[in-house]
DNA sequence: AGCCGCATAGGGGAATCCCCTTATAGTTTG
DNA sequence: CAAACTATAAGGGGATTCCCCTATGCGGCT
């Protein structure tokens, strides 16, 4: 039976080279998806093994997927790809419990090893984030985590995507008041008071893109 | 005989991806490349029928890689690879003699017809960027490297910064409503419609710190 | 001379943002 | 268990954004 696979990255050419990577090693694609949520939806639906996630991602990114992922499908070990090595979400990815950590400037059979690995129980990291996870690690005190929950910061994501919070509530599948007393307790929370100031910190954050 | 490809894409795993589904449809990749100026190399050794550059590349980007590869390599024709639906791009890249634009987020079809479709001798362009092509031919004369006039981009700054439309027009000495006016052409312009996306411009053009 | 881009300025209106308040229910933590 | 935190939802209201529209004067280009 083979590795049966969620592949989520938001670019649709990126993703099916991945997939022709994947499968020409006989692992299992069952399900594509362009953002978090529906990586999230789709593996609550097909229980897949491994869930390869993109970490910039629209609506919820790589992280905050695992997270998710972590709590509803506790069978599926998420591995995360992120193009930079200099990542300081190394150690957030750990706390939610992601099981590979790949970095996409490495060579395919790399992520191979990686979902070989996890999916047999273990951990893998691409080389060259063993420092930074030793860094993480070693500022685990001192660490700036942004005071933040989980639902601020989906909010706080999609409107630095440029969503209205409108737009965002509904994405969330949550009330419009709902979505804007998260956006006012985030702005208060950071001490930022308009949209302009929120969206910088979230690139700052690598929430979104610039 | 089949079309040899050059490959560019600064990440290796993306790379091997496209590598594979190229190779799926019997294309010949007889190069990879992780920065401009080994893409240019490569071609110049191999003399490849299409070179497939990522626009975001170390040492050289994939628009000044296709200037010279026109220079040096007149039968190996570019076709670019990109996330961003960025208007001015598509206008240097065009004027790079860039005979093909496929947007990373489009399916993977769109590059093996742009590749078939450029190797025949024609150009192809993803769907989506059409206007902006149009666009960028109308206003073909002056070459808008940033198509904001100074004013324009005052304001846009500040904007970035954090100020309101208000306290721009002070800073600057003119009336609300003359702020207004600029900041309205310029999200035209740009065709940007939400101050999210006008930051994240700003500061992807480097006109703010993130 | 006439057209065009630019900066200036304003009217008006719908949508959204920003911030205050209150309230309930669930979870976590001390 | 109580306290603290979190997610949910809602009412209200002033400020701002976003997008129409018109209009004037200035300089440059053909």
């Amino acid at each position: 039976m083979p590795i049966r696979i969620v592949l989520a990255d938001d670019h649709v050419l990126v993703r099916q080279g991945l997939r022709s990577l994947l499968e020409r090693e006989k692992f299992q694609v069952v399900a594509e998806a362009s953002d978090g949520q529906d990586a999230v939806r789709l593996s609550e639906t097909h229980h897949p093994d491994i869930a390869v996630l993109d970490i910039s991602m629209p609506t919820l990114n790589g992280i905050v997927a695992a997270r998710e992922l972590s709590r509803c499908c506790a069978k599926t070990k998420a591995i995360l790809l992120t193009q930079h090595e200099e990542d300081q979400y190394i150690y957030e990815a750990l706390e939610a419990g992601v099981k590979g950590y790949v970095l996409k400037n490495q060579v395919a059979s790399d992520l191979i090893h990686a979902i070989q690995q996890v999916s047999r129980g273990e951990f893998y990291l691409s080389p060259g984030i063993s420092r930074a996870v030793v860094e993480a690690y070693r500022s685990k005190s001192d660490r700036p985590v942004d005071p933040l929950t989980v639902r601020e910061r989906q909010v706080l994501q999609l409107i630095a995507e440029g969503k209205s919070t409108k737009d965002a509530a509904s994405l969330l599948g949550i009330s419009v008041k709902t979505a804007e007393s998260h956006r006012m307790r985030l702005m208060q929370k950071l001490d930022i008071h308009e949209t302009a100031s929120l969206v910088r910190y979230a690139v700052r954050r690598r929430l979104v893109e610039p």
